[in-house]
DNA sequence: GAGTGGTCTAGACCACCCT
DNA sequence: GGGTGGTCTAGACCACTCC
């Protein structure tokens, strides 16, 4: 008599281990808060090596379903969050992936002293002046997006020659800085006078905003803009 | 006389090798465009092995500064676009996570035919019928979020026996129903009336809303809900 | 102290894709 | 056809943490 079934097939890629360790969650195999059999365990089972195990194991870690512990072994998380990447692509791809023909305008370029929220933001002195660049990028001859940018010179001084009335800065700089992290903020907004009047709606309509501050390797903040959609964009992310 | 120098430190970690690999795109050693040495000869310079640059140069592929192909070497992205990865939160911990204290109200629970917009979302047929859940999210006694869920029975019988009225929906779903997919939407948008009067507004006044379907492992709707938050909400991303 | 995951190594084979 | 990355393996050592 045999203790265990040695029948089941061979999973010895890191591929099909992870759709089996995912399957057996799903069924509750393991259930929430339990602890998984050691990964030598688990690569007996399976009949591969353990490091195919790890791999498998941490990337499911890594989207938040297990927690793994060096002397704890390997639990189920009782309230997984939702965990969703998304990519922010240059607006010009944006809107040329909705099939709409691309267009740029430059409103206004000027070196001053930012607001004291931007300021803040960007952790300078208060006397710093940094580049302001406001434009507009259309899809099919519509107004799409509204750009207000803050652009630190002190960090990019190159940027100083450049007039970005054809080019928009938001694709000059992702050309020409590395950029290490930063933060985004999502929020809806009343339209302003001003914006409504470049977005081409009536004051005050909601409208989808986001602010961005990027950092260089240094810590150093490259620059602060704010994006503001015109009415009906929808922000769409896969999870 | 030596052709190259050997003196350098090895680098035998990976997180080493990926320090090293962003340092030397930061600096321009490998411009955009470029090919990058082979694994081999990278393993030889850092003297480590292959498989330890394998794993580091294969994270920063997938952070998409690098492209990678099986014959045609490790390539420098010209464009590369920025990659955030998010957590979406059960919402009574976004609450406890500002400091605040959580409430939870049911406002309507009944079984009905869906709107259009939210049927064809999830792919239903006409004469199905869901469970609609109406509820608020306060934080310290203020609305912080008001939430319209319609919920698939069909996937999810289960929630025919639960009434929602102290556990949210929300909550119960993360426990209950392992989800493996899905797409949310976001948005700015006038309050209606019902809305409004729900949060505590003016009709008309921009609130952030956000429009999630998830899915099960067989590809079925489990839930569409639509979480219209309380003006001046703000979601904030790491980059 | 001991058991667990985290990582490195050297070697091997394979899949893909460019020439 | 041949060169590249993608992956697997078996073994080893280490780091962390729980008991």
């Amino acid at each position: 008599m045999m203790t265990k079934p040695l029948k089941q097939p061979r999973i010895n890629t890191w591929q099909g281990v992870h759709a089996e360790v995912l399957r057996r969650l799903n069924a509750r195999v393991w259930k929430p808060g339990e602890l998984l059999p050691h990964e030598v365990e688990l690569a007996a089972e399976f009949g591969c090596a353990r490091s195919t195990v790890n791999r498998a194991l941490q990337l499911i870690a890594e989207d938040g379903l297990l927690e793994r512990k060096r002397r704890g072994g390997t639990r189920v998380v009782v309230n997984p969050e939702h965990k969703a990447t998304f990519s922010i692509p240059v607006i010009r791809v944006q809107v040329q992936q909705r099939g709409s023909a691309y267009g740029y305008k430059l409103l206004d370029r000027q070196i001053k002293r930012p607001p004291k929220r931007v300021r803040e933001t960007m952790s300078l002195e208060n006397k710093a002046k940094l580049l302001q660049i406001r434009a507009i990028h259309t899809a099919d001859s519509r107004v799409y997006v509204l750009e207000n940018r803050w652009l630190n010179l002190a960090v990019v001084p190159a940027a100083a020659d450049i007039d970005f009335s054809e080019q928009s800065s938001n694709e000059w700089l992702v050309e020409h800085v590395p950029v290490s992290g930063g933060a985004l903020t999502l929020s809806a907004e009343a339209a302003d006078e001003q914006q409504a009047a470049a977005l081409e709606c009536s004051p005050g309509a909601a409208v989808f905003t986001g602010e961005r501050i990027t950092y260089n390797a240094k810590g150093a903040a490259i620059t602060w803009v704010e994006l503001v959609y015109a009415p009906g964009y929808r922000m769409n992310i896969e999870l």
